[in-house]
DNA sequence: GCGACAG
DNA sequence: ATCTTGTCGC
């Protein structure tokens, strides 16, 4: 049965943001989470949804991380229970993530996420949201800018430009392939920018995005599909 | 007031 | 996110 999670599953946009203001005191932005390419399990989650049926399904896939091999696969399937607001994606994923994830049986190293850790309206993103509820170290990688204004990084893999929350970096966009759309990573909770962005870049190569998002992205369809 | 707007 | 064919390029 579903649990009550007061932190995931507000009533409404106003208690929502609210809930964000309390709880991003909780986050911690230093380098507790494994250094890249360190032995341990990281974990990429993703979330699919079918409008016309209103459920939604989750995936956490665990790869080794110095392989990148799959050691784990995990899936939750339930009813959508918020919109899609920018800026409370949160509560629109978080409930399904968190099933899966307590469906996967090797304790996270770092969780990876499709979105935004502190680059974000109030400094509470999807990746700070999931890593002050779990306690785990987690990072956003996404796909498109968000609120933060950028200057484009050099052609090359590895070339980034700093997101700027005044004169705080609170994320980069990262190129991780030759002259490819670059991708938009922040720190979630228990890493920084430079550690966030070492991570990306060992969990990518042959495609722009993580193979953590990959598998997971992958494997929620899959999921969804089969619901 | 008018757009822009992670997934 | 999701709806969707072909097409340009390595």
């Amino acid at each position: 049965m579903p649990r009550h999670h007061p932190h995931t599953t507000p009533a409404d946009a106003a208690e929502a943001e609210a809930v964000q203001l309390r709880l991003r005191r909780r986050v911690r932005l230093d380098d507790s989470g494994p250094a890249p390419g360190a032995p341990g399990t990281v974990v990429g989650v993703d979330v699919a949804y079918d409008d016309g049926r209103g459920i939604v399904a989750a995936a956490a896939v665990a790869l080794d991380a110095v392989t990148l091999a799959v050691v784990e696969e995990a899936t939750a399937v339930g009813r959508v229970t918020f919109p899609y607001v920018p800026g409370l994606l949160a509560f629109r994923e978080l409930p399904a993530v968190l099933d899966a994830l307590d469906r996967l049986r090797h304790t996270p190293g770092l969780v990876v996420c499709d979105g935004y850790g502190i680059a974000h309206p109030r400094r509470f993103g999807l990746a700070s949201h999931l890593g002050v509820l779990t306690g785990l170290p987690a990072i956003g990688v996404a796909k498109n800018p968000f609120v933060f204004r950028h200057e484009p990084p050099a052609p090359h893999r590895g070339a980034h430009t700093p997101l700027l929350d005044g004169t705080e970096e609170v994320g980069r966009a990262l190129r991780t392939r030759d002259g490819v759309k670059p991708v938009f990573v922040s720190p979630g909770h228990r890493t920084t920018c430079a550690s966030a962005c070492a991570h990306t870049l060992h969990l990518t190569g042959a495609y722009r995005l993580p193979e953590t998002t990959r598998r997971a992205d992958r494997l929620c369809r899959e999921a969804l599909r089969a619901a």
